[in-house]
RNA sequence: GCACCCGUAGUCUAAUGGAUAGAACGGAGGCCUCCGACGCCUUUAAUGCAGGUUCGAUUCCUGUCGGGUGCACCA
């Protein structure tokens, strides 16, 4: 479906081409003079030069030309030379009819829906989810929703962290703790034991005890190398260890990730592809792509307009492991060779970037990805307290995100019991988690990704200002209205959207059909904030109608079932902008 | 030391090179016999500094000051 800026676009391009002058001029735009108009057309200030006359007189013209047009109910051509433009009431409630028959409201999709995968969550097993992977979850999320919608075929990897050091170390600190297990035995024939030999709790203990025995104990560091040395070669006991820790792990995560509404179609992990490696580093080096520098294996992608340096991507330290760039590039190559992707999404922290610099550079030079693959760094900022330092816990530990959640809900739980007493437990417990939930993504998804933030709960959790629960409140607003008419014997999926009378419901409506511009623009840029600010922006329209009109009590019944049908598009769009950044709304609050 | 990113009302934040820089919180004032006042309306206040490119710069370029981050065997 063609965008309205697109129509209006046209209309104009044809009046500047019959008054004699180049169509590319008619190019529209939304207003910023809101208070003069609706749209506007900078065209004859650009075209003056070129054909040597005053801008104004140009303007003249055109809106001569546009005079009889039906699309607009006004066209004024104004002192240094812009036309200023207000579209028809018909036009608009045409537009917006159309709209809801079209799929996804008529959202330009590409030709053939190209492949993506993003790489978002990166969590580490056997170690609880904090602060810190809570704006790669959401953005992540939100990303891959974006995309879907506009028409990509997305695949979300979690990309876990399963397969370094720290397994190593975990196993070391079990086998000090529970030399008896069978896994250690290596005489142990046939099956081993079906239970994991710990809880997640347990796990999550065992861990940090472990990391930091290894940085007082050398001899205990050098045993979880050992013991981690073993694991990748294959250790038969150690491997029926690791997949214990990593089940039990996987369930924690999926609990936790499914709890912030965020879902990984591959829970993929660094093991993936430990056997790709040597295949990978062979090539690399049979292609003489890598060499031999100070012991370790790299490769050169310095490039001759770099403005600071950039070092060489490692594949093999000096030892012979493998490190973090290996594993990357592997899964770039298995990624490649299964799924066939047009584009990786990476969305990690800013910090990160030079990093994936080299690695995007080292794939594109070694030839793992195809010319055309596109490489996406969405590096994201840092999450701060309302000191502007790293958010932590009261007592300057690191929030573990389970907690976090946790207050938040809580906090919204008695926030809701509070305004309605008459709401039982189990409905106020889920709405405030939906609450909750929307508070701390809008948050976080409000602002551009790559900005730092400030995490301030006090200030997400309001039901007031550009934030989450406001929204939330916009839409039980009219879910509330739209059920008593339905009450009062109203058909709401049947009423007939009118045209608009006044200038707060013409308003709304052209906000409605903006709608697919904002996903547009989220998904171009990689920038969910768009979504946010957008509908933010309809829930503002839809507030000012509200009060500006009165709904239920409007004696015309045509009028009414207008006013119910234009309350229903706006909380479709509204109900599908917030899925798009990954929450819902509740039916009260 | 070198490089990269960011400097917008008191605070927090938005703006494909275009008219008078848009919101939110806070401050001041108003609106409930009426559909959810967790709302609406009015008002207050900002592009770090100095140059340049442009008809036009928050946006592009140079310098400068301030903050953050990164500089191969961690991830």
């Amino acid at each position: 479906m063609e965008k309205i800026l697109e129509l209006i676009s046209k209309e104009v391009s044809a009046a500047f081409e019959a008054a004699g002058y180049d169509a590319e001029l008619g190019k529209v735009t939304l207003s910023n003079r809101p208070d003069l108009c609706e749209y506007q057309c900078n065209g004859a200030m650009a075209g003056a030069k070129k054909y040597g006359k005053a801008p104004f007189m140009i303007a003249d013209e055109v809106a001569e030309k546009l005079s009889g047009s039906e699309i607009f109910s006004s066209v004024e051509s104004v002192k240094p030379g812009f036309l200023n433009l207000k579209v028809s009431e018909d036009f608009v409630r045409g537009y917006v009819v159309k709209m809801l028959h079209e799929h996804h409201f008529g959202i330009a999709e590409p030709m053939h829906a190209p492949n993506f995968m993003i790489d978002y969550g990166g969590p580490n097993v056997a170690k609880p989810l904090h602060v810190g992977h809570l704006r790669s979850a959401v953005i992540g999320e939100s990303l891959k929703r974006i995309l879907k919608y506009a028409g990509y075929k997305v695949t979300g990897d979690i990309h876990l962290g399963d397969w370094g050091l720290q397994m190593g170390l975990i196993i070391t600190e079990l086998k000090n703790r529970k030399p008896d297990l069978p896994y250690f035995d290596k005489d142990h024939k046939g099956q081993y034991p079906k239970e994991a030999p710990f809880t997640i709790s347990e796990l999550e203990e065992i861990y940090p005890a472990a990391s930091a025995k290894s940085k007082e104990d050398e001899a205990f560091k050098a045993e979880a190398m050992e013991a981690t040395k073993l694991l990748q070669d294959g250790d038969k006991g150690y491997r029926a260890l690791w997949h214990h820790i990593l089940n039990v792990s996987v369930n924690d995560l999926k609990k936790n990730y499914k709890n912030l509404n965020v879902n990984f179609d591959l829970w993929r992990g660094e093991s993936d592809v430990h056997d790709v490696i040597p295949g990978m580093v062979e090539y690399m080096k049979q292609h003489g792509y890598a060499h031999e520098s100070q012991g370790a294996l790299v490769v050169d992608v310095a490039e001759e307009t770099d403005t600071k340096e950039i070092p060489p991507c490692m594949i093999l330290k000096s030892d012979g492991a493998s490190l973090y760039n290996t594993t990357d590039l592997a899964t770039i190559q298995q990624r490649m060779e299964e799924f066939k992707p047009e584009g990786l999404i990476y969305v990690v922290d800013k910090r990160q970037e030079l990093y994936f610099t080299q690695v995007f550079r080292c794939a594109r030079k070694t030839k793992l990805v195809l010319p055309e693959t596109e490489l996406h760094f969405v590096g994201f900022g840092t999450m701060n307290g309302k000191d502007g330092k790293p958010f932590k816990t009261r007592e300057g530990g690191v929030m573990r995100l389970e907690k976090l959640i946790a207050e938040i809900d809580d906090k919204m739980y008695n926030r809701i019991k509070e305004g309605n007493a008459e709401i039982d437990d189990a409905e106020a417990k889920d709405t405030a988690h939906k609450v909750a939930l929307a508070a701390i993504k809008y948050g976080d998804l409000s602002n551009q990704p790559s900005k730092d933030y400030i995490f301030d709960i006090d200030k997400f959790t309001s039901f007031e200002g550009d934030t989450g629960p406001y929204i939330l409140y916009t839409m039980v607003r009219i879910k509330s209205i739209l059920a008593r008419y339905e009450k009062e014997g109203g058909d709401v999926k049947g009423a007939l959207l009118r045209n608009a009378e006044s200038a707060d419901e013409k308003n709304l409506m052209l906000l409605l059909t903006r709608f697919t511009d904002s996903v547009e623009s989220a998904a171009r840029d990689l920038m969910p904030n768009r979504v946010c600010a957008y509908i933010y922006e309809l829930s503002n329209a839809l507030n000012s109608f509200y009060h500006s009109t009165k709904i239920l009590s409007e004696p015309d019944e045509e009028k009414k079932s207008g006013y119910i049908a234009l309350l229903s598009v706006t909380l479709k769009v509204l109900e599908t902008g917030i899925d798009l950044l990954g929450f819902s709304a509740p039916d009260r609050m």
